[in-house]
DNA sequence: GGACTTACTTTTGGTGCGAAACAATTGCTG
DNA sequence: CAGCAATTGTTTCGCACCAAAAGTAAGTCC
């Protein structure tokens, strides 16, 4: 913990519950906070002074349109310092490392891509402190980093087993701090995506809430009560074994069947490839696919009908106020989300309360990003239960 | 509430955890309350003093065995004043009524069933007002009434629809308790076996905990940090729509290869029959089926393949710490429980965490139980979140 | 019988909260 | 412009809860 701002931590649970709601929900006064967290209004001067006194908060001045001149005293919004740190947040993938620097409200300012040649450890640390220190000159107050990685993670520290990268027992923070004298914290990037999306994102202040992604493999979290339930099989690769058709396709990945087999990018191409002898990108397929292709359609409607079912089952057996699609491979909803939909009903039970379902299409820089929102939780607002 | 034993409640929340504690887990000493919660000596002393003094808990002489002869002072066990109150709980089905007779610990003392004539609400009502007063008899210490009934229940009080009884929005809390003077709590049979098990069965102390239970229908139920989640499709009849199996049996009920096709015992006998010409009990054919019968071994291998895809499905998605299985089909796991077990295994990454996986064969006493249960939760220790 | 051990009680002090009184700052009205 | 109403934020007080420490009770061990 180097960091320079000083007297953050550590806040008590009043003062963590004020401060993300501040985060998260921009300028608020501290009526309209008691309100939200049902607090009085003693209570949140209590809580709000130490934050306004260790620089977290900060009283603005009314917005220069006062939406509208209400009668009696105005109201003080509170809001937390922007400026006072930038955040990076890294996502490594096999052949390139991406990279957001983000604002302390988890705003994008700014992104950088660097090709990842190597994949031996120091190599890879170097690289990111290389990278660090050219962003530092851009934005001079970095206060954390955060990255996300494909594979186990021990500890928000260690990378215990990537696959992909074939690292074991890695100490990927430690290595990153040394280099860049920043805190350094590391997650597996579903973890880390699924916990920036319950805090900034689909999940905010929902108390059940499922997260489904599709790209180049399949990830799932699941968030109850605000916390996100982790598991053995979590960052050893989801949906290997989910079986949704037993007679679906085989292919190279997963078994028959499969979540992974019947949606995920890799496969999907696979399976256009083989039957057709011509490898085509994700993206040509979806085209070919909407066009009436027969073959790509038939592709694409099997992993239409495959996601159906998993986001049926899931709201079958978690119940969720709502499941988050997400990934690169989300494009299959503009397609055929009409046919998802169908097998979402054909699962459910016609009672049963409609599925929240919202889709966000995501890049790399997504899942950078929730890296460096995970930074911000553990760092500013103190870890956060590991 | 017009309980005679009088000052229970209201009981504040380290009061009721206490309480809780001591009802479910038998007579323990402060200290080891202490141990157990998570609190200091001093609180326990402050905790239980209104406890005892309104005599819901007593000290109880160490059992006439000491176990071991140990050094200082002797501790002193608190036990539940378990003569205090009788409960009852109802179980009613299309043509039986179930009665159980429970301690304040929810032990079963006494078991009473009647045949259900009519579906009049008001003959109901005068059915259970008779056997509750015939057991009054016996039992003098009544001190509330649950009542488990198949179908949508509001309010913990009003029966908004039944099928199978044709009901709806009959008030059958006030009914009763009209005609008995006791408090009466109504609610969904699943939901109260659910709760039951939550509190003094398999799901005691975790935090993600369901329920799977095989009968004439399909049940489940979900626990969530402590709390049973309730959803829209709940009392209208679970596993209809989930298919398990696309190419699975077709049945007047349930959708083809759907739970309610593959696993309850009507359609289980209704697919022996429509392949063999004669109809069977649930009994025989799981007899049948062990003995290597063919026609009964492949229905019921369905059925145990299709049970373990669902548990590897929940386990899945919900990552429960436990799953139990109850209900009057779980008769399936003795004859078949390899073939579950093989069938978890398939749907399951090999890396995941095993299934704890918990069998408890219920017949329809233990349906009156979880109702009694639920009676003595809402009544004894304060509504407990309706 | 004295030393020791364990169980429980009492006391003390701290924390976090809400309720209510109080201060501050504006718009509206006569 | 004075006075009032409306609204926000602050201060003070008391309550509920808890942990830590010190004290008391009730037994065993030598």
């Amino acid at each position: 913990m180097t960091a320079g701002t000083a007297g953050w931590l550590p806040l008590s649970a009043g003062e963590r519950s004020v401060a993300i709601e501040v985060l998260v929900h921009g300028p608020l006064s501290r009526t309209e906070l008691a309100r939200r967290l049902g607090l009085s209004a003693g209570s949140l001067t209590r809580l709000t002074k130490p934050l306004i006194e260790s620089n977290l908060l900060i009283e603005v001045a009314e917005a220069g349109a006062p939406t509208e001149a209400r009668q009696g005293r105005p109201s003080q919004p509170l809001d937390v310092v922007a400026d006072s740190g930038s955040f990076l947040g890294f996502k490594i993938t096999e052949d390139t490392v991406y990279c957001v620097v983000t604002t302390l409200r988890s705003h994008i300012v700014a992104r950088y891509d660097r090709p990842l040649a190597t994949h031996d450890p120091a190599e890879v640390a170097d690289l990111l402190g290389a990278m660090t220190a050219e962003l530092a000159a851009e934005h001079p107050r970095l206060a954390g980093i955060g990255i996300g990685v494909g594979g186990f993670v021990r500890d928000r520290a260690v990378v215990g087993e990537s696959p992909f990268l074939l690292w074991r027992d890695v100490p990927l923070a430690e290595l990153v701090e040394e280099r860049t004298g920043l805190p350094v914290v590391v997650e597996n990037d579903v973890a880390a995506l699924v916990e920036a999306e319950t805090w900034f994102g689909a999940g905010r202040g929902l108390d059940r809430f499922a997260v489904l992604t599709i790209g180049a493999g399949i990830g799932y979290g699941l968030v109850l009560g605000g916390k996100r339930v982790s598991c053995a099989e979590e960052d050893r690769g989801f949906g290997r074994h989910w079986i949704v058709d037993p007679n679906g396709p085989l292919t190279p990945d997963g078994r028959r069947g499969s979540a992974v087999s019947l949606l995920t990018i890799p496969n999907i191409r696979y399976q256009v490839q083989a039957a057709t002898g011509r490898d085509r990108t994700y993206e040509e397929i979806l085209a070919l696919a909407a066009a009436g292709d027969p073959m790509p359609a038939r592709v694409i409607g099997e992993a239409a009908r495959a996601l159906g079912t998993l986001v049926a089952q899931i709201s079958n057996f978690v119940m969720p106020q709502k499941i988050l699609l997400a990934g690169e491979g989300v494009g299959l909803m503009d397609v055929a989300g009409k046919t998802v939909e169908e097998a979402i009903r054909d699962n459910r039970h016609p009672l049963a309360a409609p599925v929240d379902l919202e889709t966000k299409v995501s890049d790399f820089h997504d899942w950078a990003r929730g890296a460096a929102v995970l930074a911000i939780k553990v760092l500013v607002l103190g870890s956060a239960e590991a």
